[in-house]
DNA sequence: CAGTTCGTGCAACAAATGTTTCATGATCGG
DNA sequence: CCGATCATGAAACATTTGTTGCACGAACTG
């Protein structure tokens, strides 16, 4: 025999909280309202915590259906688990057809690519750049997909940095500067799921040489975040589509160049008008006209 | 000296990850990739799942500096607790310096990008998609920081239509191919100000050619969206800092990459399909594992 | 009022947990 | 080639965990 829907076993504890012993009340809206550290700490613990006996928290788990507490923190535990994060709930399933479709299509991705940015962990991105500032030397990696990101930092640091920041592989795939790696250089890898060979090498090349790593990556679990001092967040995955997304990554490299501009100070300011001078120079632009 | 951010167990982990034993990285790169459970389940249950010995999981804890497991799953619970809502958010408000003025730059800086995303007209790209679908070729260009911007088009396009797509000036700055269009192909330029006038040269050519013209750009008046048959318009000055923002023309490429596949229907499926494959052929990726 | 049931705290219990030790095999340097 | 160090798995260890038996007191019943 099935019992009634048990949705959550926070709801079942709720549901039946007012037929329990008053000891029990207690104990169950302690947990109720403690619920992680129902799940991560001991029963003992808690029950110091909550100033009750830990038999009570046997008693209860018991009392609403449980086998015992062991149980009831399984289900709490599975409940909290956080990957249940409706991968597909507002997505692609609605596939709408007709004229709109395309349209609705490009609205969905933009709203969802505005969504992850300000996700995207603000202090780490501060950490790299001073890391930037103090190295000597800047190395930039990408590949495939992920080089137009390389490319646009190593532009916009070249702006003011020109004789110190340099793209792996620039003359070709196969030149990966792997032995040019030296400490109190920075090496910057940037990549998502599915992580190409050639970046790992990188990370791990730049490991071995004692150069300070920063990963610009969709998860800490990255291959080549692996031993590195500062890693970098964004969603690749958070926007509809069939390719992963990189304006989280790219929205990265314009913040990591904007602050390590900003450390930079005169020096860098400077620099930077000398640049531009000499494009003007050379003029590469269409002048302004009112 | 600031050194690398301690804020995090699971970046300490990291951190020592290439430095340690051969079984103890399997065993941390677990932990990193299942923290959740490492938090909520016992040892030898971890041990079990991860076909490790229980045992490593102590060493390993103890080889980043904790005094044994239990001290690490604490922190790992910890730095999991829920509540932990926003440090940063209601503080560094009117701080412009100190050593909160950088993150909230970035802050900032992702918030207004954020917002300018949802503002991009999604119709005309939309409509520039099904002209690129139509096109008998694609050409892209995109020069100084918009290069990054045309490069990830280029990359997108060519998984599904490899043979059709062409990033101009691929083969060095004076490499225009120019006499190169032809009524039945589009060209797609980007640019914001200032202009530069290779762009405009490029947007001009491909006018004559009676090639469709499609322009990403921050401006309707911008000297290479004359004649343009479509103009996708970004903000590239939306966000605080010193370069301009290339996030919205990232979004719209993406966007536009990702309509045009969806236009493509079966065969784009099959051509992607088929890249992919060679790709996983050439071993190019990290096989993934649990 | 006596008898019964129920709620509750305490303490003892068996099971499981994290840790340590030890033996074995691999790796490295002289 | 040998000795030393290190990495690693299995088993023994002390501790902690969740559970249960028991006693006491309150509340309810006849």
């Amino acid at each position: 025999m099935i019992g009634p829907a048990k949705s959550s076993p926070l709801s079942e504890l709720r549901i039946a909280l007012p037929s329990l012993p008053m000891r029990l009340q207690e104990v169950g809206r302690f947990v109720a309202a403690n619920d992680y550290d129902a799940t991560t700490r001991s029963m003992r613990d808690l029950a110091a915590v909550a100033g009750a006996d830990p038999a009570a928290f046997t008693r209860l788990a018991k009392a609403i259906g449980y086998s015992g507490w062991d149980e009831l923190r399984a289900a709490l535990t599975e409940a909290r688990r956080p990957s249940q994060i409706a991968p597909f709930s507002g997505r692609a399933k609605s596939r709408r057809h007709g004229p709109n479709a395309d349209i609705a299509l490009v609205t969905d991705k933009l709203k969802a690519e505005a969504a992850g940015l300000p996700r995207i962990p603000a202090q780490p991105i501060a950490e790299a750049a001073r890391a930037l500032h103090d190295a000597k030397r800047i190395w930039i990696t990408g590949y495939r997909s992920c080089r137009s990101v390389a490319e646009l930092l190593n532009y916009e640091l070249r702006l003011f940095r020109p004789e110190q920041v340099q793209l792996v592989g620039a003359s070709g795939p196969d030149d990966l500067d792997l032995g040019a790696f030296r400490a109190g250089e920075a090496v910057i890898v940037i990549g998502f799921m599915p992580y190409t060979h050639a970046s790992v090498r990188v990370a791990q090349a730049a490991y071995r040489a004692g150069a300070t790593l920063i990963a610009i990556a969709d998860s800490v679990t990255a291959p080549m975040a692996e031993g590195t001092d500062h890693v970098l967040l964004f969603e690749a995955a958070a926007s509809p589509g069939f390719f992963p997304s990189l304006t989280g990554a790219i929205a990265i490299a314009q913040s990591l160049a904007a602050v390590t501009f900003s450390l930079g100070g005169t020096a860098a300011k400077k620099r930077l008008e000398n640049t531009e001078a000499r494009l003007a120079a050379a003029s590469t632009y269409v002048s302004e006209k009112g």
